[in-house]
DNA sequence: AAGATTACCTGAAGGC
DNA sequence: TGCCTTCAGGTAATCT
């Protein structure tokens, strides 16, 4: 599954083969990958050149350059901050020959991959084609895919994500965290919280800092709730130099897997035991998900008699 | 208003 | 063998 570190080696991916490069086609072989349609995602970027990609949260922004423009710069960044935000608010039109961006999430199963071998199959649903280096997008469930958003920092389709996990301070996590009543496991998931974690690396973090999953933040003092903050973002960036984490389908974009599956401590090892203590590692459901936890490392949280 | 649930998809795995 | 159910999970939409 796609989180954080993946998206990061995809986005570094993407940089290096694609930065400049032009927009000649777009194959689509499955239109419900291209929002709003085909035909607007066509007429907006094909002919311009990739001007900038960056990652936040989960979420890939991939700024193409207007018709003739020198895509090297982008003035939006330098607006860095509140205000930013307020500049963007009449992005050029679409199509015309302005500048345009497209968001990219690959949700459960989607896969980018710029290597010239991969041969094709049934769950490819677009190849887009720069100046004839084919890049793939595959996606066995359907559910990712490219959207046309207004050229900001901050398109308004992502208003909802918070900030990337990466790049929060901890008293801005804290703020926004630590007034939930929510088990903490439901918390680091919740993309408007922060954004970047899913199911595998919360799992890691959550028996990185110690803290049962189904703890609640009025359980914990603030040293706790930082420790989470530091082991959360710890697992991220270690994931990050892996490769990411290859677990069932997921592939990197040169088609190999990712280095960090063999350092997972808790994700997908139910019944195994605890690299630290011994114990089997359970398995519960926390908020609909599948939860992986340490019995002995990560105890239950102390209830709070109300 | 926050938390919980369902829809979206497909394939793997398990039960009988 | 094959049919059926359940599970996997990111996010948006919909509920309570």
């Amino acid at each position: 599954m796609p989180e954080l570190p993946e998206v990061e080696n995809v986005a570094r991916a993407l940089r290096q083969a694609l930065l400049g490069r032009r927009l000649d086609g777009l194959r689509v072989r499955f239109a419900g990958a291209l929002k709003p349609s085909p035909r607007a995602v066509k007429r907006a970027v094909v002919g311009k050149r990739l001007a900038e990609v960056r990652r936040h949260g989960k979420y890939l922004l991939l700024r193409f350059a207007p018709d003739g423009a020198d895509p090297g710069g982008s003035r939006d960044m330098l607006g860095a901050g509140g205000a930013a935000d307020r500049v963007a608010e009449s992005p050029p039109p679409y199509g015309a020959g302005g500048a345009a961006q497209l968001a990219l999430h690959l949700r459960m199963t989607g896969q980018i991959f710029v290597r010239p071998d991969y041969r094709p199959d049934k769950h490819l649903r677009l190849v887009l084609d720069f100046e004839g280096r084919p890049v793939y997008y595959r996606d066995l469930r359907k559910f990712g895919g490219f959207a046309l958003v207004e050229d900001a920092h901050r398109p308004a389709a992502l208003a909802h994500v918070g900030p990337d996990m990466l790049e929060i301070p901890f008293r801005d996590w804290h703020a926004r965290l630590a007034r939930r009543r929510a088990p903490l496991k439901s918390l680091l998931l919740h993309q408007g919280i922060a954004a970047g974690l899913g199911n595998i690396y919360a799992d890691e973090a959550l028996l990185r800092a110690g803290l049962h999953p189904l703890t609640r933040p009025a359980d914990l003092d603030e040293a706790a709730l930082r420790r989470l903050w530091r082991e959360a973002r710890t697992v991220l960036r270690l994931a990050i130099r892996h490769g990411g984490t290859t677990y069932q389908d997921f592939l990197r974009f040169d088609g190999r897997p990712g280095r960090f599956y063999g350092m997972l401590r808790v994700y997908g090892r139910e019944g195994e035991p605890c690299r630290a203590c011994g114990r089997p590692v359970r398995k519960i459901r926390v908020g609909g998900r599948g939860t992986h936890y340490c019995p002995g490392c990560q105890p239950e949280p102390a209830r709070r008699r109300p």
